[in-house]
DNA sequence: CCCTTTACTTTCCATTACGGAAACTAAAGA
DNA sequence: TCTTTAGTTTCCGTAATGGAAAGTAAAGGG
């Protein structure tokens, strides 16, 4: 079991959903993330690329009904990240 | 029950502890805050105006052991919003 | 083969957030 | 009155974020 860490990086609102979002899931298309956070193109795209520097997310390009789209998916360093963060939250607000 | 509503006031790390720290008593004593946070006096005193401002705490100037101290306590507004903040925390990272 | 569309990326810009440090203040006490 | 305590406010610089618009690369259509 991850030991409880607060994470900046993923508390940020749109970060925290973005992570929430991958964690029970293999991978997930941009377009689906963006969709359900309501952000732009541009918000997304940079706290991709802030994951993505952190190693906490990767991310693949792969063709997807014959056009390029871009899957992202939690690293197991993201995860790790992503549960003592949430252990965190837990610990703070007690439950 | 508190519907489940994102706030970000409540959303940063100091104000969070702040107002989980206040949320399951009646008061508290600012020093006793401070020491908790682990943050300089100005740093809790400026957060503590954003939350008063917010009309999410209350503060009190009241003698204790004969010297002048404040006291905070959750309103009931901002009790409400953190419960509500706490419910969207838990339905973004689903629990 | 060029043009357009799609799916992002990057840049530019402005605002706001946040903390450290130091100056400031009011109320007790010595 | 001088000093200490307990905060408060100001000054400062850095970093975070988002909107908007320009840029890019790969398909697909004509």
């Amino acid at each position: 079991m991850s030991k409880a860490c607060f994470d900046s990086l993923i508390h940020a609102h749109n970060r925290l959903q973005i992570c929430a979002l991958l964690h029970p899931v293999s991978e997930l298309e941009f377009s689906v993330v963006k969709a359900q956070l309501e952000v732009s193109d541009s918000v997304l795209s940079k706290h991709v690329k802030a994951l993505e520097q952190a190693n906490y997310i990767s991310v693949a390009k792969r063709a997807s009904l014959s056009r390029p789209r871009t899957w992202l998916s939690l690293t197991e360093l993201g995860e790790t990240a992503y549960l003592g963060h949430v252990a965190a939250l837990k610990e703070i607000v007690g439950l």
